[in-house]
Order: structure tokens, then C-alpha cells, then sequence
DNA sequence: CTGAGATCCTGGGGGC
DNA sequence: TGCCCCCAGGATCTCA
């Protein structure tokens, strides 16, 4: 599933393919994933208009136009967005939202499961005013993410996924950070030591930095815009590791759900 | 505030 | 081998 790491991968891919080209035509081939503003006509709105910046927040792939207007592509599980050049005449497999540009390059949203949007904005939509603080960002400091879990008596793991409070990290990197830090899953926040707290938060940091070196990980569908895997699922210490040794004390790794989703973690060694 | 359950989907894994 | 059943999972909403 794309998380932030993914996700800025794909965005610096797309970001490199199709600034500053011109939208010729739009094909929506699954009317409920390409979404507008209420009487605008998704793909003739959009033909014309040119890319202008490519970027990303939280788990949202963002695609700023000439217009002042913007599209917000979200991937869910297994939404992928992929670029083909001219050359290429094969639709990806899904794909539900083809953008084919004035040069020859096509940008297909693809999704298996039909989770995934491809939202169209109007100039100065406040789309992401409850999104939550970027991880990476300066304003993510380690005093910060020690006050954000004051008083919280969530479990710590379900406040790592909470989007509103932090922006972008999801199953996969809130397990491995967990077991950075060495903290179990299900304690609540507010009861989290300060020191360990700070761990957290480097571990939070320190993970979605290595993966997005990797160009993210790839345990399931996860493919970049060019349809290449990852490679950080090679340094996974706990997620999906059911039974095998933790990579600091050895002890098998298990697996939990907490929250309705799978928790991979270290007995021995997240207290 | 907090958590549980339902919803949306389909490939694929498990069980027989 | 083949088939059926059921589950995973992010965001969002409802309900307790």
C-alpha cells in the first residue's frame, strides 16, 4: 500500500515526466474514480490545461495546473499512476483514467480493488485543511511529537495512522517504527516515557527516510511511475516477518490486530 | 474522546 | 487439480 515514501517516489517520477506538458485528451473508462466539482465534466475540463508542479501530501499524489486548478490522486491499497511514453500502445492493465498529453506521453491512474480517486479542484480548494503535520517536514519537531501525545489515550499505533494528526504514515512504517523505537504497539500515547517518545519520533523520521532512499517499499502492489518496484522491503525489520527472528533480540516476531489491522512486533524488545 | 463495525473491491490464499 | 469461501486494507461514516 503507498504510504508517504511511495508516494514521494511516485511524485518525483511524475514530477520528471510531465511538467509543463499540455493535456490533449482525458479518457475516464470508471466514472466513480475520476471525481469533480458538482456540474464540471471531469475530462473536458481538464483538456488544455498544462502541468505545473508535481508534489505530494501526506498520502496524496498532488498535480498543480496552469489554471490555478488542481488534481489529488489518491491510491489507497492499490492504485498505481503510471507514464508511458509515445511509444507504448498497450493500456496498463486496470487503468480506469487515461491523461494523454500533446506529446505522445499517456499518465493511466490504474487500480485493481477501484479504491483509489482522481480528484479535480477548483483554484483555492482547502482540500487538505485537517491533514495532519508532514513527518518530514521542519515544523515536525521532537517537542512537538511529544505534546501531540499528552492526554492521548489511543494506542499509540492508531495515532501514528491517524492522517490527521500526522500526514502519511501508514501501516507499514508505523509497525517499523515502533520496533526503532522499541515500544509495543498497544500502549497508549499518553503513557509513553518523553525519552522514549523522542525515539519515536526519530524512528518515525529515520524510517520514511531510508525508504524513500530505497524508492519505497514493495511487499504487495506498490510499483513507481515507471513501474518499477522498490527496494526497502528488504530492510523491513517486523512488517510481514510473521515468525522470523527480530532483528535486534532474536525473539520470533508476532503478529496482532489492533485497530482492524495486522501489527507485526517484537515481544522482547517494544515495551 | 475512543473504539468497534460496516463499507467499498477483487486477487489470491487457505482449506478440502 | 479444482473450487469455494473469505480475507486484507485506507479512509470515512455510523453507532455505542
Amino acid at each position: 500500500m503507498p504510504e508517504l515514501p511511495e508516494v514521494e517516489t511516485i511524485a518525483r517520477g511524475l514530477a520528471h515526466a510531465v511538467t509543463g506538458k499540455t493535456i490533449e485528451t482525458v479518457t475516464v473508462s470508471m466514472r466513480k474514480i475520476a471525481v469533480a466539482p458538482d456540474g464540471v465534466p471531469f475530462e473536458a475540463a481538464l483538456a488544455g490545461d498544462t502541468v505545473a508542479l508535481v508534489g505530494r501530501r501526506g498520502k496524496y499524489v498532488t498535480i498543480d495546473l496552469a489554471t490555478g486548478r488542481r488534481l489529488v490522486v489518491h491510491l489507497r491499497m492499490t492504485g498505481r499512476l503510471i507514464v508511458q511514453g509515445a511509444g507504448y500502445a498497450e493500456p496498463y492493465p486496470y487503468t480506469h483514467v487515461v491523461l494523454a498529453f500533446t506529446d505522445g506521453t499517456r499518465l493511466s491512474f490504474a487500480d485493481v480493488r477501484q479504491f483509489g480517486r482522481i480528484r479535480l479542484l477548483a483554484a483555492g480548494d482547502p482540500w487538505d485543511a485537517d491533514g495532519g503535520v508532514e513527518p518530514l517536514s521542519e515544523g515536525f519537531t521532537s517537542e512537538a511529537f511529544v505534546s501531540m501525545l499528552d492526554g492521548r489515550r489511543t494506542r499509540i499505533k492508531a495515532f501514528l495512522l491517524d492522517q490527521s494528526r500526522i500526514a502519511g504514515v501508514g501501516n507499514i512504517y508505523a509497525c517499523e517504527a515502533l520496533w526503532e523505537a522499541g515500544i509495543r504497539p498497544s500502549r497508549p500515547a499518553h503513557t509513553i516515557s518523553k525519552p522514549a517518545r523522542r525515539r519515536l519520533h526519530g524512528a518515525i523520521r529515520n524510517v520514511l527516510t531510508r525508504s524513500i532512499e530505497a524508492r519505497g517499499t514493495s511487499v504487495d502492489d506498490y510499483v513507481d511511475a515507471e513501474g518499477l518496484k522498490g527496494g526497502f522491503q528488504n530492510q523491513l525489520a517486523v512488517y510481514g516477518r510473521l515468525g522470523e527472528p527480530c532483528p535486534r533480540c532474536g525473539r520470533p516476531i508476532v503478529r496482532t490486530v489492533l485497530g482492524q489491522r495486522g501489527t507485526w512486533w517484537c515481544r522482547g524488545c517494544q515495551k
